[in-house]
DNA sequence: AATAAAACATGAGGAAACCTCATATGCTCT
DNA sequence: AGAGCATATGAGGTTTCCTCATGTTTTATT
């Protein structure tokens, strides 16, 4: 239960935060649109409501204490959210709000094309997106719902399988001088890989014929800054196709040796299990159903 | 930046809140301590200043939109943000914080007994420990630590091994009728596997000479459910030796067949790479580096 | 059906919180 | 030494917040 008695006010929060921020009550009441007096007084208020001092001052010179900026941190985060949520809600007054967590290349790729007819279908939700690299536990984030992939090795969810996905050796057509006649000689080129996907190269091997092989490989924490390297000549990648057709298109990546293979994982749309039903998740969760067979 | 003119005022954020927990402005108001006539006029002030209407006043009912009750679990979750905030600076106005994320296995049985030294070493931090199965992502957590189980295959983090695990096999001495002569035996008992560790009966198995296998298993969430059903005779579990050494020497667990084996993964401290330093958990830190030799 | 109980809204007015202005004081830099 | 800049504070005004008293409508009870 929150108590109101040791719930600061806002015009003393706003001032400590923005006096961490800015280092100075009067950088700090220019910001808020308010005198230097009044930042003094609502630090002093703060100061007496906590029973603590904040503030070390020196020489005329405002000084968080450790304590102070530690609680600064917090309290930052939590304005943000009040912040943020305020405003999300006076955009959209009338529908619900749809916080998904996406991985950025399918974000790119799949849904950010697909996302305008959802708009369209569903005008009252406003969905937020927001990157994550790596899968994540619902009970500490405020997602509705998440793009993952991997393997449904999660727990305490549910989930729909989005797509398949096939991954493809290429690399940039000036890096082979020669084409490859088996699939071992790709060890004497640079593998590039992607440090969350680590024993993709040791599969693709294994399915040409070279088991229990774990190569080397220059990292990347996404198929972005991956896909640019291969292009650049960086050395050979293993990449999904759905995310290089127009690389491919183009000329810009070449195959280097065999099929696309699958994937060991796929792409899941990923919901907690025990959460309370809203409306925008099922509008999304529909739409999302009926679109991966589109 | 946070603006102030956007920021709802505390009282009017605790209104809402406590009416949408309670039900009715009259209960909120006996929470709060406040009159009914507060809480009403609080809340108009609200919807006059997001400039909506949050409330659906019905028959002299109270009720939330659909869109005030998604706003209302935002600003619940800020408020209690900044109510453990303000709470823990009172308590401890001096030293910093340290949330840790903890397994809870690991957190019981190896943490805990020499938790106590750290707290005494350094009165001045805080120790604020929380749970968590699955490994995170520190982005948006607000955790400065995390104690992990696995194979260092996280990313933007940087760690400290602590303890490396065996897995001994062992089920309730009731269970086995007669002594297994060969491992592969143990697939006429039911097993017993932790959900986020499903690879590990198939490596036990071929471990003693039976590769390539992937039995099915019951699947637990934590070691501690898991050890219940095994002391209870629901089957045979593979279990880290240091959680068991207890039920082993009282009888209420036996081992099955074989010595233990090292297990895959190991315990880590884990913390951000590109944090801000913070000085609870450098203390942290080298506490535990030299815990874990002692 | 009448009545009591409970819920919300609102006018009036006081208390508290918040802010500004004016001014004092001390540090820093040239 | 003096200008410039920083914070602190007394005095006083404005806004926000809250209560009291009262009225209205709904719900429950007799």
């Amino acid at each position: 239960m929150l108590s109101r008695r040791y719930l600061p006010s806002m015009p003393s929060l706003l001032a400590l935060e923005a006096v961490e921020r800015l280092g100075s009550a009067s950088a700090a009441a220019e910001e808020l649109n308010l005198t230097q007096s009044a930042i003094s007084r609502q630090l002093q208020v703060l100061e007496g409501q906590l029973g603590l001092s904040l503030i070390i001052r020196d020489k005329h010179r405002l000084r968080l204490t450790p304590a102070a900026q530690d609680y600064c941190r917090e309290i930052r985060r939590a304005l943000q959210a009040l912040n943020q949520a305020s405003l999300t809600l006076r955009a959209n007054p009338n529908g619900g709000t749809l916080n998904l967590a996406i991985l950025p290349a399918f974000g790119m790729h799949w849904l950010a094309p697909r996302l305008a007819r959802f708009a369209a279908q569903h005008p009252e939700v406003t969905v937020n997106l927001s990157t994550r690299l790596q899968p994540f536990d619902f009970a500490i984030s405020h997602f509705d719902a998440a793009i993952h992939y991997g393997r449904q090795d999660w727990s305490g969810v549910d989930f729909l399988p989005l797509m398949a996905e096939d991954l493809l050796a290429v690399a940039s057509p000036g890096l082979l001088k020669t084409p490859l006649t088996q699939a071992n000689d790709i060890l004497s080129y640079p593998l590039l890989q992607l440090e969350s996907r680590t024993g993709d190269w040791g599969r693709w091997l294994a399915h040409h014929g070279h088991p229990n092989q774990r190569p080397p490989a220059m990292l990347f924490d996404q198929f972005a800054t991956m896909t640019q390297g291969a292009i650049h000549g960086l050395g050979v990648a293993l990449l999904p196709l759905f995310l290089i057709e127009r690389e491919l298109a183009e000329n810009r990546l070449t195959p280097v040796f065999g099929p696309a293979i699958p994937s060991l994982g796929s792409y899941y749309l990923v919901w907690p299990k025990d959460a309370a039903p809203r409306a925008p998740l099922a509008s999304f969760r529909n739409w999302i159903a009926a679109e991966r067979n589109a």
